[in-house]
RNA sequence: GCCGCAGUAGCUCAGUUGGUAGAGCAGCUGAUUUGUAAUCAGCAGGUCGUGAGUUCGAGUCUCUCCUGCGGCACCA
């Protein structure tokens, strides 16, 4: 006896053992044949898995949000068979469904070519039409060993290894193709249905391990219906158009050049942002009780080798040699010289915590792959701190930045940040219970506030945990922007002390915090999230003053000295060209505010207000027009 | 760093089987004085990323290096 209970409460029941599918099929033809997959207490199961006790289940169909995951997981299958019937003696390796849609890796000597990425969707496309069942079996581990390696399978026969003993071995089947698989699958090529296009080919290391054999990655997006992938392209051509490095040239923000890379060339425009988000770091750190210093650009190779940051980065770091032979070092992070500040006289608990931040530029050699426009450079500039404080107000001060942060990430429009823990990694140094005490702190300070985060388990600095706080790109790829970093480690080596109420000297807990992380990165970041129409406030041109004619130059003239005196980023365009050329030019600049003046403004000493992406003008008199464009044009609440 | 792809005028791109570089926009000059997303005409602009090789001849073929792009690996 089965007893069934499905979601709508009814209960059914049977006398033996059956399955998702006949079940679907007992309530109805049009369910059986939507039904793609089974939840079975909780957990996705095939539809042809056998129901032998009693359960709870529901029938998943293309409606269900999971069921995309399903799908895109056979798209994977489909296109490794596709792969295989096209070039026989390439490997698979590993397939996931991942968002938006499904990659493989294959292993094979001849690299995929855009051609060859049509040929395989074709192909793809008739395996769906095949409409082949999906069998599940469950098989002897050595025996799987043994075909695999006698198919000359042998990333395959690897993993196999890696699946627990007491776990069984699956192998999903599709026609005379099969894949070792844990599942679930639809249960039939049809289902997959054709919604699907595969986007890029790329390396990627077996078992992403930069040691091992690269391989190739075919990277696919699957979707329930045509419409659902026609969206999904577009998203992804209105996302190029967003791209920092296009709008930066575009809006004349900044280049790149060949014999500087991964180094900024700001052009005016692109500063004015820049200098935008440090005035407003620094209104907010002042407010929030920091200090703010700033420290030798090169220091002696010796700090470095004492802050242990010499061995482990070396090859990462820029050096100086001069001529008295010492090697310099061009600091590629600021906490050694923080400490050399708070290291100066003698500090009391009396002066903890004690917040110093510093807008410090630093310099790193990156990996010639890393780099990528403004989120990933080799020169950039940290709104760093470095809190000093002792055990007892660490989760305090943690909760304070973590609020700090997310703040001030509002102001910018970010209200979906992801918060990721990393707690201690294998390679570590201090005592378990003082780990302990660290990662509770950071915790505690998250779980207090009622934030959700996720873990990153022995993701951590070798020196304590850390959190990170992580922005998306205009096209979903994520970015770390702010972090907190808690230390046991820095002020031990560098000799940070303070004396205690007892009058012992006694070790500080330093917190590395960045808010905006990198500020090149954050501009990045805002230039896509803004698509370029940044906020009044932020925008490197506010205003430009454009004439009709050139009877009213020197009326415009005046317009614009007046917007600069109010304080407001003010351009003007004098040229005789027709209002149209300027609205349209003027526009695809980005700039929020047009002011048209001609020769009715002029006598009347008004303006004709034009916004960004309206049609409709406004006329108001000058006096009226500055003071309320002052007053839109004012910084976020947060640091008036 | 690794795999793959790319680099032609400031930008976007064209350039047939190797025969000695072209367009639009931008720029400059002139005309036009214009009412809310491109006024017209003319001019100028490139040792085709770098270095080598093959060839009678290379933007086109081969190799080196540089830079970029898409991923992977890395990210104190």
């Amino acid at each position: 006896m089965v007893a069934i209970r499905l979601p709508d409460g009814n209960e059914l029941n049977f006398d033996a053992p059956t399955t998702a599918a006949a079940v679907a099929q007992g309530i109805g033809a049009g369910l059986a044949k939507a039904a793609l997959a089974a939840r079975i207490d909780g957990k996705l199961m095939d539809l042809s898995a056998v129901i032998d006790r009693d359960c709870e289940l529901a029938i998943v169909t293309a409606k269900d949000e999971e069921a995309l995951d399903l799908l895109r997981h056979d798209a994977a299958h489909v296109m490794a068979q596709a792969v295989q019937e096209l070039y026989p003696g390439t490997q698979v390796t590993i397939g996931p469904a991942i968002e938006n849609g499904f990659y493989y890796d294959f292993a094979r000597s001849e690299p995929f070519t855009p051609d060859d990425l049509e040929e395989i969707e074709k192909r793809m496309a008739e395996i769906v039409d095949r409409d082949l069942p999906i069998t599940c079996e469950v098989w002897d581990r050595d025996d799987l060993i043994g075909v695999f390696n006698e198919k000359g399978e042998s990333y395959k026969a690897e993993l196999i290894g890696d699946i627990p003993a007491d776990e069984p071995v699956t192998v999903y089947r599709q026609g005379d193709w099969f894949d070792m698989c844990r599942g679930p699958h639809l249960p039939s090529t049809g289902k997959l249905g054709k919604a699907f296009k595969l986007m890029k080919v790329a390396g990627a290391y077996w078992r992403g391990d930069s040691t091992k054999a690269m391989l190739q990655r075919i990277y696919g997006t699957a979707w329930a219906d045509a419409k659902q992938l026609k969206a999904h392209i577009e998203m992804l051509e209105e996302a190029e158009k967003r791209d920092h490095r296009r709008l930066g040239r575009e809006m004349d923000l900044f280049h790149f050049q060949e014999e500087a890379p991964g180094a900024i060339f700001w052009h005016d425009k692109g500063w004015r942002l820049f200098r935008k988000l440090v005035d407003y770091m620094r209104a907010r750190q002042d407010l929030a009780g920091y200090q703010e210093i700033a420290t030798p650009e090169i220091m002696d190779r010796s700090l470095w080798e004492a802050s242990g940051h010499w061995e482990t980065f070396r090859e990462h770091m820029y050096t100086t040699q001069t001529e008295d032979d010492r090697l310099y070092v061009i600091k590629p992070m600021n906490c050694p010289g923080g400490i050399q500040v708070f290291k100066q006289g003698i500090k009391s608990y009396r002066d903890l915590p004690l917040k110093i931040a510093e807008f410090g530029k630093v310099h790193r050699y990156e990996a010639s792959g890393a780099l990528h426009g403004l989120m990933r450079v080799r020169a950039f500039t940290q709104d760093d701190a470095h809190i000093f404080c002792t055990h007892e107000q660490l989760e305090s001060e943690c909760a304070k930045v973590v609020r700090l942060i997310l703040d001030i990430y509002k102001d910018f429009g970010f209200e979906d940040v992801r918060i990721k823990f990393s707690d201690r990694p294998e390679k570590r140094i201090g005592s378990d219970e003082v780990w302990d005490n660290l990662e509770s702190a950071l915790k505690g300070a998250l779980e207090h506030l009622g934030y959700s985060y996720t873990l990153n388990p022995g993701e951590g600095a070798f020196y304590g945990p850390k959190l990170e706080f992580v922005l998306r790109d205009a096209i979903g790829r994520d970015w770390q922007c702010g972090t907190l970093q808690v230390d046991m480690n820095m002020p031990a080596r560098l000799g940070a002390t303070y004396v205690g109420e007892d009058g012992e000297r006694h070790q500080p807990v330093m917190l590395h915090r960045a808010l905006f992380g990198s500020l090149e990165r954050f501009a990045g970041i805002l230039i896509e999230h803004y698509a370029g129409k940044f906020p009044l406030w932020l925008a490197p041109v506010q205003a430009v003053v454009a004439t009709i004619t050139n009877e009213a130059d020197g009326y415009a003239r005046d317009v614009q000295e007046r917007l600069v005196a109010a304080g407001l980023r003010a351009d003007i365009d004098l040229r005789n060209e027709k209002i149209n050329y300027k609205v349209r030019e003027h526009s695809l600049a980005k700039v929020p505010l047009m002011l048209v003046v001609g020769g009715r403004e002029a006598e009347n000493a008004t303006v004709a207000i034009r916004r960004l992406g309206g049609k409709a003008q406004e006329i108001l008199e000058l006096d009226q027009a500055i003071a309320r464009l002052r007053v839109e044009a004012a910084a976020p609440e947060s640091i008036r």
